[in-house]
DNA sequence: AAGTAGTTTGGAACTGTTCTAAACTATTGA
DNA sequence: TCAATAGTTTAGAACAGTTCCAAACTACTT
């Protein structure tokens, strides 16, 4: 009984989620395709990802999701502009995209390239200049680049 | 005579820097070649510079310094991991390469791709929580993100 | 001066990303 | 319900930045 609420709330809450993406594809004029709708399930679906194009289509593939890699392009680009994803800068040759997009930070295992979220509750950045002249800030971004040990020393 | 003083300490410091970089040179390895000498130049004399492979290159090619691209990017990489550099991230596509190898942070000029540097001093980065467990914190990164207004708004 | 170990080079190869033009599909309005 | 149309997807070509390669070259040693 319990595990019945707990699958009912949890479909309740996909669908909402589900409801929230395709409002938002719909505000920002983006048809609800069939490959788009499936993108959104494996990025919304469950709690914050860090994926790059790669991963996304072969996870998309996986799922027998036919889909092209262009439009995973296209798709992360569309979703970033939506304000549903957000791109993030790590590694050169490689772009990141980020389900969470609310303001925090992120630890860089530097050896295998992983990202985590660092929450921005607690974190402040103190002593900045201010912004030069005939700029705006638009975001401070902080990454803690992290050295992991081999577990032999 | 206040001026020739003036270009009298110039050369010296400029003797002084060269020594430092061949001496750097030598210590890793690194036979001092003439283009590594040419590059190092370049990179050195004057002040904190922020460079991809392409600017250096053609740089030296407009100071008649004859190196092939490929030597470019063997020679960033060399002096980055020799100390003499640091390698900066900001941008997917494009590898930065920074002469100040100090702990600083950037503000990165969104719509130019330009960086400046923001002096560590007085900056600080409070309430990160501890390394995962098996890292340790290599660097910390910030960079402040600038978007630059037409001066038509 | 000769040997050798390190260096440079042009060009090919590679990787991640964007572009293109043709086929396809969601939406609209009759 | 259907056709028109505007937006979307796709394979593959093109592109940018970077690395790789093997042959030619050069700094250092003896």
């Amino acid at each position: 009984m319990i595990f019945a609420l707990a699958a009912y709330i949890q479909t309740v809450m996909e669908t909402r989620r589900y409801a929230r993406v395709l409002a938002r594809l719909r505000s920002v004029g983006l048809r609800p395709t069939r490959q788009r709708l499936a993108l959104a399930r494996l990025l919304f679906d469950g709690g914050d990802r860090h994926v790059t194009a790669e991963q996304l289509h072969s996870e998309a593939l996986e799922a027998n999701i036919r889909v092209s890699l262009a439009t995973i392009y296209n798709t992360l680009h569309q979703f970033t502009r939506a304000g549903l994803l957000r791109e993030v800068v790590v590694d050169h040759g490689r772009a990141y995209f980020d389900t969470n997009t609310k303001e925090h930070h992120h630890f860089l295992f530097e050896d295998s390239g992983r990202l985590q979220d660092i929450p921005s509750k607690g974190v402040t950045v103190a002593g900045l200049p201010a912004a030069p002249s005939g700029t705006t800030v638009d975001r401070i971004e902080v990454v803690v680049r992290l050295r992991e040990h081999g577990s032999s020393q």
